[in-house]
DNA sequence: TATGAATGAGCCTTCATTCAT
DNA sequence: CATGAATGAAGGCTCATTCAT
């Protein structure tokens, strides 16, 4: 992330395992007060580290957010390909696959999404975002693939493919607005149910 | 909005369609660009007003935020109070109508809608948003009551009711992301393919 | 300079008087201390103004310094210009008259000069400044076509003109650096030894 | 420079080589991009040293500065005794042999020249400086001393001395400004240029 | 010697808002 | 009503230098 990090196998994990607290920090600050409203003071509180230090571990704070999209968005895509790529699965077994890996996702990233759904507008404007606008491109694409699969194999119910398509982005993707782990409904039951209203 | 605004009539009609005007630029601009992104001087510049002239019309960049979002929940809560309201309709039907209002009020209000999605967290954290607020939930509450009608009638599907819920309501806030105008879908279709999912 | 300067010609006549004073303060800051080392809060105290309203007058330090280049080259490049169009005159006596000017401008704007060599770096370097450097060029093609004429009418010396040129340039540049007002020696004497030695 | 430089004579030579390449890359570093503008980590970056390794060979940036300067002003005022010295030339020949030295000088040192001249201006005002400044002033006070034998001898022109020593160090110095190794003036061309310019 | 993390003051600039005219 | 100058705190970021390892 950082011009140069130490080259050095000991230094380098203590570097890492900084910078990593730094990400998270952000991500916990820019979930709670949003991005804009959170300034490099407010991390420097939370991280402990001083004003110049931060920049040690990051570019600017822009960089940050990148960084906080790629981390949500890059795993999620490695399951979600790797899920999609077993075709000996039954298209609806692959959907409630791919939909369990995401919600889990979400559920395990809630600071991360929650930024990344706040920040969409920036994403999608500039010039820097283009990994991320891919990144979240081909995951679309993906899961439209399986909705493709069920469709063909007559498990869809009559809704329009691509409205069924924004209708469960829409539901997974707002689950971080509401979820709260210990809560009634754990990943099974929330994931399932998504399911069960897209499927017959 | 901001301290007296005139009396006379005829002048009192140019003051509110000024000041609608400097409310629907900021919601554009909101939503364009982000709230906290989104300077006065960026408002000056739609709006054509001078930077004190502005304020002739708004007491602060935030109470135009807030009135953003009054401008959004307050009509659809008036309509859909009507709506459930109607109690000789058939719980199925109501819901219908429910969705349809709904989806109908975000697209005339995308920019509106946008904003209110993006600057959630503000609302849910502050003092000076509790009527927001209260709108919110009391739609949330009223939308919950249909689909309690509709379960004890029989017509849900076998998902849990609050998920349900949950379901509901990130798909059809989602629809502000993606909705354009003139696009293949129209209000009805999007409207009626929503309750399709969430109805047996 | 900066955005928008009023359009009524009272607030305007103040306006342009308060931003060459900006201007004028600048000129003096960075010839004294060097542009980089001359902070803005270094301007706001010169000045009396705030932090903040030194920006109604002007973009950006860097635009302060591009706009003293400007008040260098364009008036002497329109006098130098003038001088070059009358070719009634002897190639000598324009020389003068050209060096008479220049000489006379620089000792005018010691402040301007003294930035402007001490920058040369940037201006040479950087996109924004092309207009400078093509002020500055232009500038050296006018004396090197009277030189050319000077040589033709066989009343330069025998030093190669390009040399002759380069010589000027540094002897009447220096001057910014050692000449103090009411010294011993006038804008005359100074322009005419200068002169003196590159003509026969 | 730094506190105690090696004593051994192998690792002395080592250290002195590594201090000398640090003080070439700033010569160079500072005449691109300027003192203020160059920051010691674009040193570090130039160099392959790191940021702390950087100090074992320097005091400090300010004193980086102050060696460029010695570099380029003590050995040319080293030689210019020296041709000052035989007091067996004429007066016009020693003029010549002074300015080939310096001419060649600057040629050879043309970071350092670019240098000394942008930095003016902190030359001139600090305390810490004196030494250099006392080197410059010795310098102009030589060649004073030589233009004002060649007065005395009838060879100079009509021209105020004071003046054309002026013009003098404005060419010279002005040479690093546009003198580009392999181009169609040598050296000899150039100092002798110069001095035909001087000289009646 | 060499490393690279750390410092913290200072940089330029922007901001929402006010007020004399 | 309207203007635009003014405020001054806060913004993100860079810097030369030091020091424990």
């Amino acid at each position: 992330m950082k011009a140069p990090p130490p080259t050095r196998p000991a230094l380098r994990a203590r570097y890492d395992a900084r910078q990593q607290g730094v990400v998270d920090a952000a991500a916990r600050l820019f979930a709670q007060q949003g991005y804009g409203a959170t300034s490099m003071a407010d991390l420097v509180e939370a991280t402990g580290l001083t004003a110049g230090g931060l920049y040690h571990y990051i570019d600017s704070k822009e960089q940050l957010l990148i960084r906080i999209c790629d981390e949500l968005l890059e795993p999620l895509l490695e399951r979600v390909e790797h899920v999609v790529a077993d075709e000996t699965q039954a298209p609806d077994d692959q959907l409630r696959a791919l939909v369990y890996a995401w919600v889990a996702h979400v559920e395990g990233h809630l600071d991360h999404m929650v930024v990344f759904q706040q920040e969409r507008r920036v994403i999608e404007a500039e010039e820097q975002w283009r990994r991320v606008r891919r990144s979240r491109k081909r995951f679309e694409r993906l899961l439209d693939g399986v909705l493709a699969r069920c469709e063909a194999a007559g498990l869809l119910g009559t809704v329009d493919r691509s409205l069924t398509l924004r209708a469960l982005l829409g539901m997974v993707n707002h689950t971080a607005q509401w979820y709260r782990p210990g809560g009634r409904l754990d990943t099974s039951a929330i994931a399932d149910g998504f399911c069960d209203l897209i499927l017959r």
